[in-house]
DNA sequence: ACGCTCACG
DNA sequence: GACGTACGTGAGCGTA
C-alpha cells in the first residue's frame, strides 16, 4: 500500500527516547561482562510499550524511529558556536548508542540516521512529506524545536506526558500559530543549543512582537517603528545574528533522503530475532514477557563470560588554562547555571583560607561542565598584604559572596545535577556551613579508590598525572611555603583562576574517565554502598565534633611534665652525664658504648636501636632503661596528647573536629587526622586517663558501641573453622577455647599463661603469622614459637587452607576481595626478596581487616536512618568502635537501635556464619562509656 | 624530608 | 638456601 490518505505516520525522535532512558533509570549492567545496559533496557521497555499501544482506529499504518548521526551538521558550518556547550556523551551512555539501533531493527521497526544531519531534518522531511501525501503524521517527541512543524495533519505527542500537542498547544508554549515559531525562537535564541537570538528578548517579548508585526521579515525591516528605545537598538544592532538564529533553528523540509515514505509501513516483529536480541542484552523479564506474548519458549540463558578488556576511551583536548573563564557578575553565572541545567553534571571545587574545614573561610568556586569548559568565580580575595590599613580590603571584580551563593544553592541541591568533587568531604563541609547541603555527589578521589585502591594513591595531582598525563599547577607556586606562606585570599584573582578552574577541569576529566569503569572493575556497588554514601555521614561527625575540657588535659600536663623533671635528673645521674633523654641517638651511645650493656647496632642509619622491646630486655641488666621507658610514656602522652589536643580545640564550638580519610588506608579502613582521634590511650591506666577529658556536655551522655571480636570472626567465617565459629555461637572465650584445642587443656584448668599464648596466636594468624613474628611477641624461643604454629595449623587445617589460597589468589590476580567485594591490590605480591615476605602476610590481612572495615561502613550509613528521632550524634569512629553523644534519657534508646544496626550490618549482602556481637556501655565520658 | 618511637585497632 | 618479618594507621621529635 502507498502512503496517501488514511495513512498514520508515526516519527519517534530515537535520540530523545535514549537520553530518557538513560537519566531515569538507575544503573544497570550486563551482567555477564559488566556493559551498561541500562538506556537500551528502558529504550526496549518504551518500544515494547509502543508496540502494544498502538491499536485502534487511530493506530499508525507507518512508523519510523530517527536518530542523530555525526556532531558536525550544516548548521555548525554557518555558525561555529552551535551547539557548543552540548556536554559530551555520559561514558556510560556511549556504548548504548550503536546497540539502540539493533534494538529498533530487532523490533522490525524503521530505523533511520543520516550521516550530518540531525534527527529533526528528517522528521520534518519526513512530516513535510507525509503531509503532502495527504496522510496523518504525528511526532513522538517533547522537543520544542519540532513544534514549528505542527499543524495540517501534523501534531506531536509528549510520551513522557501522553500529550497531545496541536496548534492550541504550540500557541501555549509560543505564543504565535505553529507557521510563526521559527521567528519566535530566532528572537529568543536558545541557550541549550546556543542559538543566539536577541539579547535581552525572551520567548514572551519575541511573541508579542511577531503578533504585532506578522512575521519576523516584517518585524527586521520595520525595526524603527518600535517603541521601546533599548529593544529597538537592540533590533536593528543584531539583525544579522537573529537572522542566522533563524537559519539555525528552522528545519530542512526538503532533505534529500535515501528511502521513501512507502519503506517505513509497520511489520510485525520476526519473533526469533526479537528474542534473540533481548536475550543477548540479558534482559530476562522483557525476554520472558515478549517471548509469552508472542507464544514462544524464551531463549536459554546465556552463560557468564570471561572479563572484557575495557575499551579505549576517547581523547579529550589538552589542558588549557587560556581557556578558562572568570565569572564576575550574576549575569555571567547565569549562563553557567543555564549550562549545567542543560547537562546535569558539573565539577566543583572550593578555594578557601584553611585546610581545617571548621575554620576555613570560601574565597572562590571553580565549576566545570565539560572538558576545558570550566571557570573560576572569585568572592573573596583580598587586595594584597603589606599595606596594613589596606590589606583586609575586597579586591574588585568580585561579586557579592551572598549572591553568588544564593545562585548557586539550587543548583548544588538540585537532585537532578551531579555534583562532582576530588575528596567532596571538604567542599561539602565548606558549603554545610555555609548552610547549602550538596547533593546528590560524586567524588572522583573515591571512584579510584574503589577500583585502584592499592596500586597508587589517589590525590588529585596523582590521578591527573597518571590518567590525564597532566601535572597540575602546585599550590606552592600560588601561596608559597614554610615561613612565607599566605592564605589563598591573598592570591591577586587573575593568579588563582587559572590553578582553581583547573581543579574543576581535571576533576571532570577524572569522573568522565573513571566513572564508566566503576562497573568494569565490578566496584560498583562498592562505591555505592562503601564510600560515597559516607561522605555526608563522615562530613556530619566531624562538624560535630567531641567536647573536650581543657581543664583536665592542662592539669594532666602540668603533673606529667612535674614527673618527667624528676625522672630526667634521676635518669642523668644513672647515665652519668646530662644528655637529651628524648634523642634515641643520645641514649644509644649511653646505653651501647658508655655503659656497654648488650645489644647492637641496628637498621640502615646505623644507629643502635632502642625501641621499648630493647629496653625492657635491659631492664633486667640496668635502672636506666626502666626509667627511660617510663620517661618516654610520659613524654609521648604529654606531648602528643595532653599539650596537642588542647591546640585542636574549636575555638568557636569549643570541641575537637578531627577529619576521617576515606581513601586513606589500604584495606578500607578509615584513618583520622589533625587530631588522630583512633589512637587516644587505653591500654595503661595513666594513659587512660585522657579518655577522661572527652566529655559528654550537661544532660548527656557518650555512648560506646564496639564490635566484638569481629576480625577473628570474620575469620572463622571466611576459612570456614568449626571450631572456632561454634565457640562463638556459644558465647564462649575463644582465646581459652584455642589453647584448649592446641595444649589439650581443659578450659577449667586453663591458666592465664597458656590462653595468653594462644591469643598471641589467634592475633598473628590475623597478621599472616610467622615464626619469627610469634617468637618476637611472646619472647620465646624461635623454634618454640613455631612448635606452636604446627599445632595451631594442625587443629585448624582451614586457617593453612585460608593463608595458602589468598596468596595464591592475590599472585594470580594482583589483588585480594573482601566478601563485600571490596579489592585490595597486591602490586608486590610477586616481587622477590624480603618485600614478598610483607605482600604476603598484606595479601593475608587485609580481606579480614577490610571485611571489618566494610561491616562497620555499613553500619555507619544505616546509622542515621535508624536513629531518627532520637537526639543522638554519631560523634567518632575507631575501627570497631562508634562513639555517640546522646541526651542521657535516650541512651537505653540509642544503644539498642545502634546495636541492632551493627550487628546486623553484614545483611543482606553477607550471610556471616558467626555472630556479631556489639558491647556498649555510656557514661560522662569517654572513659567511662568504654 | 626522613627515620625512630609509640599511641590505637 | 638466605633473607628478615607480625597487619593497618598518624603524630611528634630529633637529625640530617
Amino acid at each position: 500500500m502507498g502512503f496517501g490518505k488514511g495513512c498514520h505516520l508515526h516519527l519517534i525522535d530515537g535520540s530523545a527516547y535514549i537520553f530518557r532512558a538513560f537519566h531515569a533509570l538507575p544503573p544497570l549492567t550486563r551482567k555477564s561482562d559488566g556493559l551498561p545496559v541500562g538506556a537500551i533496557s528502558g529504550f526496549c521497555n518504551m518500544l515494547d510499550r509502543y508496540v502494544e499501544n498502538n491499536s485502534g482506529a487511530d493506530a499508525a499504518t507507518h512508523v519510523a524511529v530517527i536518530f542523530d548521526k555525526g556532531s558536525h551538521t550544516f548548521r555548525n558550518d554557518m555558525y561555529d558556536q552551535y551547539k557548543a556547550n552540548r556536554s559530551e556523551m555520559p561514558e556510560d551512555l556511549r556504548p548504548q548508542i550503536p546497540l539502540t539501533r539493533e534494538a529498533t531493527r530487532a523490533f522490525n521497526i524503521a530505523c533511520e540516521e543520516i550521516e550530518g544531519f540531525e534527527a529533526d531534518d528528517i522528521i520534518a522531511t519526513l512530516a513535510c512529506r507525509a503531509r503532502e501525501a495527504g496522510g496523518r503524521v504525528t511526532i513522538l517527541s517533547s522537543d520544542k524545536d519540532l513544534m514549528q512543524l505542527v499543524g495540517d495533519g501534523v501534531e506531536m505527542l509528549d510520551p513522557m506526558k501522553n500529550k497531545r500537542i496541536d496548534d492550541d498547544g504550540v500557541f501555549e508554549k509560543f505564543g504565535v500559530a505553529p507557521n510563526r515559531v521559527v521567528d519566535v525562537q530566532a528572537l529568543a535564541g536558545d541557550s541549550v543549543d546556543n542559538v543566539p537570538g536577541a539579547p535581552g528578548i525572551g520567548i514572551k517579548t519575541a511573541a508579542q512582537l511577531i503578533q504585532e508585526f506578522g512575521s519576523l521579515e516584517e518585524l527586521l525591516d520595520r525595526a524603527e517603528e518600535i517603541k521601546q528605545p533599548k529593544r529597538r537598538q537592540t533590533l536593528i544592532d543584531n539583525r544579522a545574528q537573529i537572522e542566522l538564529s533563524k537559519k539555525l533553528v528552522k528545519l530542512d523540509c526538503d532533505m534529500e533522503l535515501p528511502f521513501g515514505l512507502d519503506d517505513l509501513e509497520i511489520r510485525d516483529a520476526v519473533a526469533d530475532d526479537l528474542l534473540e536480541f533481548l536475550n543477548r542484552m540479558e534482559f530476562r523479564t522483557l525476554t520472558r514477557r515478549i517471548a509469552d506474548r508472542l507464544g514462544k519458549e524464551p531463549p536459554a540463558v546465556i552463560e557468564a563470560a570471561p572479563e572484557a578488556d575495557a575499551p579505549d576511551v576517547p581523547e579529550d583536548a589538552p589542558i588549557d588554562h587560556a581557556t578558562y573563564e572568570v565569572v564576575r557578575d550574576a549575569e555571567a553565572l547565569q549562563v553557567w547555571l543555564d549550562r549545567i541545567a542543560a547537562t546535569g553534571v558539573v565539577a566543583v571545587d572550593t578555594e578557601t583560607t584553611s585546610l581545617d574545614e571548621m575554620r576555613a573561610d570560601l574565597v572562590g568556586i571553580s565549576l566545570a561542565t565539560e572538558p576545558g569548559v570550566a571557570c573560576y568565580i572569585p568572592l573573596a580575595h583580598r587586595t594584597g598584604g603589606g599595606d596594613l590599613f589596606d590589606s583586609d580590603a575586597l579586591a574588585p571584580g568580585q561579586m557579592p559572596m551572598e549572591t553568588a551563593l544564593e545562585m548557586l544553592r539550587p543548583m548544588l541541591e538540585d537532585p537532578a545535577v551531579l555534583k562532582v568533587g576530588q575528596n567532596m568531604k571538604y567542599d561539602y563541609k565548606i558549603f554545610a556551613r555555609l548552610g547549602i547541603l550538596v547533593d546528590p555527589i560524586d567524588d572522583t578521589m573515591l571512584l579510584s579508590y574503589a577500583q585502584h585502591g592499592g596500586l597508587h594513591g589517589h590525590g588529585m595531582d596523582a590521578l591527573a598525572d597518571r590518567y590525564l598525563n597532566h601535572q597540575c599547577i602546585p599550590i606552592k607556586d600560588l601561596i608559597g611555603s614554610g615561613k612565607s606562606q599566605v592564605t589563598f585570599d591573598r592570591v591577586e584573582i587573575d593568579r588563582a583562576a587559572p590553578y582553581a578552574a583547573e581543579d574543576a577541569d581535571v576533576t571532570l576529566r577524572l569522573h568522565r574517565l573513571l566513572k564508566p569503569r566503576l562497573h568494569r572493575a565490578r566496584v560498583t556497588q562498592v562505591y555505592e554502598t562503601l564510600e560515597r554514601p559516607l561522605v555526608p555521614v563522615l562530613a556530619r561527625m566531624e562538624m560535630a565534633g567531641i567536647l573536650v575540657d581543657r581543664q583536665v588535659l592542662s592539669r594532666m600536663s602540668g603533673t606529667f611534665a612535674q614527673k618527667m623533671a624528676g625522672l630526667e635528673e634521676e635518669i642523668h645521674a644513672k647515665a652519668g652525664r646530662p644528655f637529651n633523654v628524648g634523642s634515641p641517638k643520645q641514649l644509644g651511645e649511653i646505653l651501647f658504648d658508655e655503659l656497654s650493656l648488650p645489644g647492637g647496632k641496628k637498621g640502615k642509619t646505623g644507629a643502635y636501636s632502642t625501641g621499648a622491646d630493647i629496653l625492657e630486655d635491659l631492664a633486667t641488666e640496668h635502672e636506666l632503661p626502666g626509667l627511660i621507658l617510663d620517661w618516654r610514656q610520659l613524654s609521648k602522652l604529654k606531648s602528643t596528647y595532653t599539650d596537642a589536643l588542647q591546640d585542636h580545640i574549636n575555638p568557636e564550638t569549643g570541641r575537637v573536629h578531627t577529619s576521617y580519610s576515606i581513601a586513606g588506608a589500604n584495606t578500607g579502613r578509615l584513618a583520622s587526622t589533625d587530631p588522630n582521634l583512633q589512637n587516644i590511650p587505653v591500654r595503661t591506666e595513666e594513659g587512660r586517663r585522657i579518655r577522661q577529658a572527652f566529655v559528654a556536655p550537661e544532660g548527656r551522655v557518650l555512648v560506646a558501641l564496639d564490635y566484638s571480636q569481629i576480625e577473628l570472626r570474620i575469620l572463622a567465617h571466611i576459612a570456614g573453622i568449626d571450631q572456632l565459629k561454634q565457640a562463638f555461637k556459644d558465647g564462649h572465650d575463644i582465646h581459652a577455647m584455642t589453647a584448649s584445642e592446641m595444649f589439650g587443656v581443659p578450659l577449667d584448668q586453663m591458666t592465664p599463661e597458656v590462653r595468653r599464648k594462644a591469643k598471641a596466636i589467634n592475633f598473628g594468624v590475623i597478621y599472616g603469622i610467622s615464626g619469627f613474628g610469634l617468637a618476637r611477641n611472646l619472647r620465646i624461643p624461635r623454634a618454640e614459637a613455631q612448635a606452636f604454629i604446627d599445632t595451631y595449623f594442625e587443629r585448624f587445617p582451614g586457617i593453612r587452607a585460608y593463608m595458602d589460597d589468598t596468596v595464591k589468589f592475590a599472585k594470580q590476580h594482583g589483588r585480594v576481595e573482601t566478601l563485600f567485594g571490596r579489592r585490595i591490590h597486591t602490586p608486590d605480591i610477586n616481587a622477590s626478596g624480603p618485600g614478598a615476605g610483607f605482600a604476603k602476610r598484606a595479601a593475608i590481612n587485609a580481606p579480614i581487616q577490610g571485611t571489618a572495615a566494610d561491616v562497620i561502613r555499613r553500619a555507619m550509613v544505616r546509622m542515621e536512618a535508624a536513629t531518627r528521632g532520637i537526639d543522638a550524634k554519631m560523634l567518632l569512629q575507631v575501627h570497631d568502635e562508634l562513639l555517640f553523644e546522646v541526651g542521657e534519657d535516650e541512651a537505653e534508646t540509642l544503644i539498642e537501635r545502634a546495636r541492632e544496626v551493627m550487628e546486623g550490618a553484614n545483611m543482606p549482602v553477607v550471610d556471616l556464619s558467626v555472630p556479631l556481637i556489639v558491647d556498649a556501655g555510656q557514661g560522662a565520658n569517654w572513659a567511662e562509656a568504654h
